[in-house]
DNA sequence: GTTGAGCGTT
């Protein structure tokens, strides 16, 4: 409250004022016009928070949803040769339908491919479409196109699913002890 | 200076 600093700005201001109100009413004025901007910038803060956390909201809404839809929608194409890219593959699986979306894994520590792909559709009645494509001709491999199914290979693939508590949850085995850091995964589109 | 089973995320 001291009228010396304004305190945010460093600019000097000029005592020729044609003002007559006096100094203490621009001081006031001065403070309100800070006390406006500090508002303002709050409650910039205050949406952008907001905002964030209505989509943080509706993505957490939409995740079990669409991770489940997801599976439905894609496809695990193996035997992928490791030269092979995401517009190749979605050049081979047009022919079922609209590609969402194409992933070629990779290993995220050594970079090298895992050579096995997901393609992802518009819509699930085009995975039985992109069955065609099954054992099909690719890079001159055979490329295995199997529906997509979270879990790890190997287990019975009676539906273990829905009588435990694996809900939702992926079955957390990752071979390096560690947790995955990075995004080495190629992605297309 | 590599090889062929593998199920990912924004």
């Amino acid at each position: 409250m001291s009228d010396t600093a304004n305190g945010s700005s460093t600019t000097k201001e000029p005592e020729t004022r044609p003002d007559v109100s006096g100094v203490d009413g621009d001081a006031t004025d001065k403070e309100l016009e800070a006390m406006k901007a500090r508002v303002k910038e709050m409650e910039e803060e205050a949406a952008k928070l907001r905002e964030m956390q209505a989509q943080v909201e509706k993505e957490m809404n939409l995740t079990e949803e669409d991770k489940e839809a997801v599976d439905a929608r894609s496809v695990y194409v193996g035997n992928v040769d490791y030269s092979a890219t995401p517009e190749e593959l979605q050049a081979h699986f047009q022919s079922a339908g609209t590609i969402n979306r194409v992933t070629i894994l990779c290993d995220k520590w050594t970079g090298h491919p895992k050579g096995f792909a997901y393609v992802e559709f518009a819509e699930p009645d085009l995975v039985a479409n992109a069955m065609a494509l099954n054992e099909s001709l690719f890079h001159g491999r055979q490329i295995k196109v199997t529906p997509k199914r979270t879990n790890v290979p190997g287990m019975s693939r009676g539906r273990g699913r829905g009588r435990g508590g694996y809900r939702g949850g992926y079955y957390g085995y990752n071979p390096y002890g560690f947790r995955p850091r990075g995004r080495g995964r190629y992605r297309g589109y």
